[in-house]
RNA sequence: GCCCUCGUAGUUCAAUGGAUAGAACGGCGCUCUUCUAAGGCGCAUAUGUAGGUCCGAUUCCUGCCGAGGGCACCA
């Protein structure tokens, strides 16, 4: 909201197409709001008026503080400080009138809404452009039907489940995807493992190994791969990730015969050659000399099927950092298809080391050592493992030290912030926030500095709308927590002496609560009333 | 050998090219006869290395060192 404002205002003043930063700084002396507008615009043109950052600094500060009546309204005053920015301090008044509004609204995002003032729809891709109504698809974890899913799919199944509460939360159509490969050379192998786990054919190298393997016995491969696909629904109920197509390679595309008809697509757009008995789409096979097709065509069948006759604006992708190599053949393979490669978006998520007693435990799925997702979830619990995976930015190399989880559980961020919630609802049962408070009651540093936080949830949505990057709701929603603890340390919510400034400091803890609720409830972890 | 990701405090991680590089855990010292002490306050400690671009680099580019992962007519 603010910030949004203040760009539009600067953007008034400014040529065309000038790039620069409305930011929160992060040292509150240099104003709620800053922007390196001066700076930028100083190289860019000496004029209005001629001269370095400084003087166009002073320029801006005079021309919008004079011209811009609707920053008027939120901005008390604006300073030009530094080598030349911009400061912004937003007006009590806006603050306090902005949480009235939000302290109206009830405690789930309406998707007519958005998040943060109602009526206002979240912009976003930076250019203003409203594109809340865009399709999108989100395929995650599509972990093949040959063994449970393990503590590494959990990194990106809570990662994609929060990305997709947020887009959704914004108001975008979001499918969430589960693509199963229960087709072709892995499927085949799982058969073969079983019967070489039952001596009937001997061991080899690539077999999946495992206990789980010996449970599959007298099955057939498609009837084992059923069965696991089975265990994973199961264990993904129990971790709160939420499916809306389980979309299986064999009956989508190979029983419809969705292969051939996208080699035939493609061989009409002259985008396949012939090479050593091989057809390949630029240096990928497509189909091999034993005529047998690849994953990779079945892929593009796939995303043909996404773009082309689901019709999604866009396809986000999230992967295992296994398959990095993989990204720039399927761009190009949706290129060929004729979609735009910018819409298919490739989140890559780095591997987990798992860490316990101080040593990194060794995984592998083929030798069938490794540490479920359903283990890890009986070990430290849904919430703790949801804050851990969600904490990281998908590139981050990380360790989940299973010790620390567990022994210090107490100390965890995820239960600091849940003991604030818990601590909000529990002053809430002691005073009911009236409809008649008077917020302009509320000047404490600690009390503007809650409102200008729980104000801050619009702007992280918007940020994680426009970059994916759905770990900064960890950070966003600790801060929150850390900012109304020092509130609460400060502030005496029930005070019988004075009606007034208790009514007011009730819809603040009210506020707070939702704002608390609704941050955890997108990342799929509980609020809990009491701890 | 080629490609991708990463290298920040004792540890695990933050930081759209911006101002004094932030947290948490661990360490040390304080702190409650007010609504949840699972709390609060204070202190110490960091950008692997050598260059380059820029008014400004943890961020972009190049070399080197180190860690992980890819380099199949597997999926």
């Amino acid at each position: 909201m603010f910030r949004a404002q203040i760009r539009e205002e600067i953007e008034k003043l400014v040529p065309k197409g000038t790039v620069f930063s409305v930011e929160r700084p992060e040292n509150s002396e240099h104003g709620d709001y800053s922007s390196n507008i001066a700076l930028v615009l100083a190289k860019k043109i000496g004029n209005p008026p001629a001269g370095g950052p400084k003087e166009v600094a002073e320029w801006m500060k005079a021309t919008l503080g004079s011209r811009a009546p609707k920053l008027g309204k939120i901005i008390e005053r604006i300073e030009s400080a530094g080598p030349g920015f911009l400061n912004f301090f937003i007006a009590r008044e806006a603050l306090v009138e902005n949480l009235s509004i939000f302290s109206r609204r009830g405690e789930r995002f309406s998707e007519r809404e958005g998040v943060g003032a109602p009526g206002e729809r979240v912009k976003t891709e930076r250019n203003g452009k409203r594109e809340t109504s865009k399709k999108i698809n989100i395929e995650f974890i599509s972990a093949n039907p040959t063994g449970p899913l393990t503590m590494a799919n959990g990194r990106g199944g809570f990662y994609g489940d929060a990305l997709a509460n947020v887009l959704s939360a914004v108001g975008r159509k979001v499918t969430r995807e589960y693509y199963i490969n229960d087709a072709g050379n892995q499927i085949k192998l799982l058969g073969e493992s079983i019967l070489a786990a039952e001596g009937k054919i001997p061991a080899r190298e690539e077999l999946y190994k495992g206990e789980y393997i010996k449970k599959l016995k007298e099955k057939t491969a498609a009837q084992a791969a059923a069965s696991l696909l089975k265990e994973i629904k199961v264990s993904l109920i129990k971790a709160g990730i939420k499916f809306d197509v389980w979309y299986s390679e064999d009956k989508n595309l190979h029983k419809k015969n969705e292969l051939k008809k996208i080699l035939t697509f493609l061989n009409k757009k002259k985008v396949l050659h012939e090479k050593e008995g091989a057809l390949w789409l630029a240096d990928a096979v497509v189909i091999k000399s034993n005529k047998e097709s690849t994953y990779f065509l079945a892929d593009l069948a796939y995303h043909y099927d996404k773009f082309m006759k689901r019709k999604f604006d866009i396809a986000i992708d999230i992967w295992g950092a296994d398959h990095h190599g993989y990204i720039e053949r399927m761009k190009k393979g949706v290129e060929a298809i004729g979609v735009e490669p910018a819409r298919l978006q490739i989140i890559i998520m780095q591997l987990v080391r798992l860490i316990s007693g101080g040593k990194e435990v060794k995984m592998s799925k083929r030798s069938g050592e490794f540490v479920t997702l359903d283990e890890l979830l009986k070990e430290v619990g849904v919430d703790a493992a949801r804050w851990f995976f969600l904490e990281r930015s998908p590139n981050t190399h990380m360790d989940f030290d299973m010790d620390l989880a567990k022994e210090r559980s107490k100390k965890n961020p995820v239960y600091y912030v849940q003991y604030a919630h818990a601590r909000s609802c529990s002053i809430l049962r002691k005073g009911k926030p009236g409809k008649k408070a008077d917020l302009m009651l509320l000047d404490k540093p600690e009390e503007l500095a809650l409102i200008k936080k729980i104000l801050q949830l619009h702007e992280i949505i918007e940020d994680i709308t426009d970059d994916y990057q759905a770990h900064r709701l960890t950070k966003y929603v600790y801060e929150l927590a850390q900012t109304f603890t020092n509130f609460y340390e400060k502030c005496l919510v029930i005070d019988t002496k004075n009606k007034e400034l208790t009514q007011a400091r009730l819809a603040l803890v009210s506020a707070t609560k939702k704002t608390l609720k609704q941050t955890l409830t997108l990342m799929g972890i509980a609020a809990p009333e009491k701890m």
